[in-house]
DNA sequence: TTCCAGGGGTAGA
DNA sequence: TCTACCCATGGA
């Protein structure tokens, strides 16, 4: 089953899975040889698993499973998908701005500017938490577990999973789910996360109406437990609204070394207001971050 | 052993 | 608003 998928022409596939890590975090496998992206999904069908492929102008997605192919499945797959490359998140405005300053004019050029998420505001929100205060060897470990030990298996190839739904987390007790996704104490913050969303007391994915303000955006994502600015910022860039830098260690580093002296999230913050609502997008894809 | 990594929560000033 | 301290985990 196939499903080829228009991209704009500000698109560019590499760029995109290259942006920051996120294609090396399971369920995602890169495959460099074939140049394909594969992810296990759990669709309302049934579980599949996708592989993506970069064509002129569109994003070829072979979907393998045996699930119903009908017009349902195929947009929950296409929907999932353009989620995953931001392809309705319009870049335009960025390039623009970028085309008008030398030191960025490279970012507009290679089409860079979008990032690779989840097809989850979930998903994206458990691993961010999985980034902070850890190495991302340990960040690549807990996504690996949380796939391994609660995802929904690939028929006839159950090494292969999708990321688990906040169902399938909430349905482990506590201390099952903490012994096997070794999260230290994020256990809690991502168990909790997803009993909230099963119960219903949190409607996560609902906070991607693009209706909501940034203002207010941030405010709830700094409302859920083990999100703080660094989180709200990263999750805030994949949902289109950049005006915070997500500042981490790579950047103060970075920033240290170019100013020659220790520097705090607020110097890092100070540094990229120049470049105001697009500053999170700018440090994301700022020279130093090629090195 | 001790330190610390793509931070966050909390208390106290 | 800022600082200090703690936090589970696992590699160096």
């Amino acid at each position: 089953m196939l499903a080829l998928i228009p991209t704009p022409s500000d698109f560019s596939f590499p760029e995109t899975l290259s942006a920051h890590g996120w294609r090396r975090l399971a369920p995602f496998v890169w495959d460099d040889g074939a140049q394909t992206l594969e992810r296990v999904e759990e669709l309302q069908a049934g579980v599949v698993l996708l592989r993506l492929r970069d064509l002129e102008g569109h994003v070829l997605v072979d979907v393998q499973g045996h699930v119903e192919w009908n017009d349902t499945t195929e947009a929950e797959v296409v929907g999932r998908v353009r989620r995953m490359l931001q392809l309705d998140l319009p870049i335009d405005g960025f390039h623009t701005y970028c085309a008008s300053h030398p030191e960025l004019a490279h970012i507009a050029g290679c089409r860079r500017g979008r990032m690779l998420r989840g097809p989850t505001l979930h998903e994206d929100a458990v691993k961010v938490v999985a980034t902070t205060n850890t190495t991302w060897a340990q960040t690549i470990a807990m996504s690996a577990r949380l796939v391994e030990h609660f995802g929904a298996p690939l028929p006839g190839d159950s090494a292969r999973r999708a990321f688990p739904t906040p169902r399938r987390i909430a349905a482990v007790p506590f201390d099952e789910f903490a012994a096997k996704a070794r999260m230290g104490y994020r256990n809690a913050y991502v168990h909790g996360l997803a009993t909230a969303i099963a119960d219903g007391t949190l409607d996560l994915e609902g906070w991607q109406d693009k209706t909501l303000t940034a203002d207010v955006l941030r405010k709830r994502l700094l409302s859920l437990p083990g999100i703080g600015p660094y989180g709200a910022a990263c999750l805030m860039l994949y949902l289109g609204k950049p005006e915070h830098v997500n500042a981490d260690s790579v950047a103060r580093a970075a920033l240290g070394k170019e100013l020659g002296r220790v520097v705090t999230d607020k110097d890092v913050q100070t540094f990229f207001e120049e470049h105001g609502e697009w500053r999170g997008l700018v440090y994301n894809f700022y020279p130093w971050r090629d090195a």
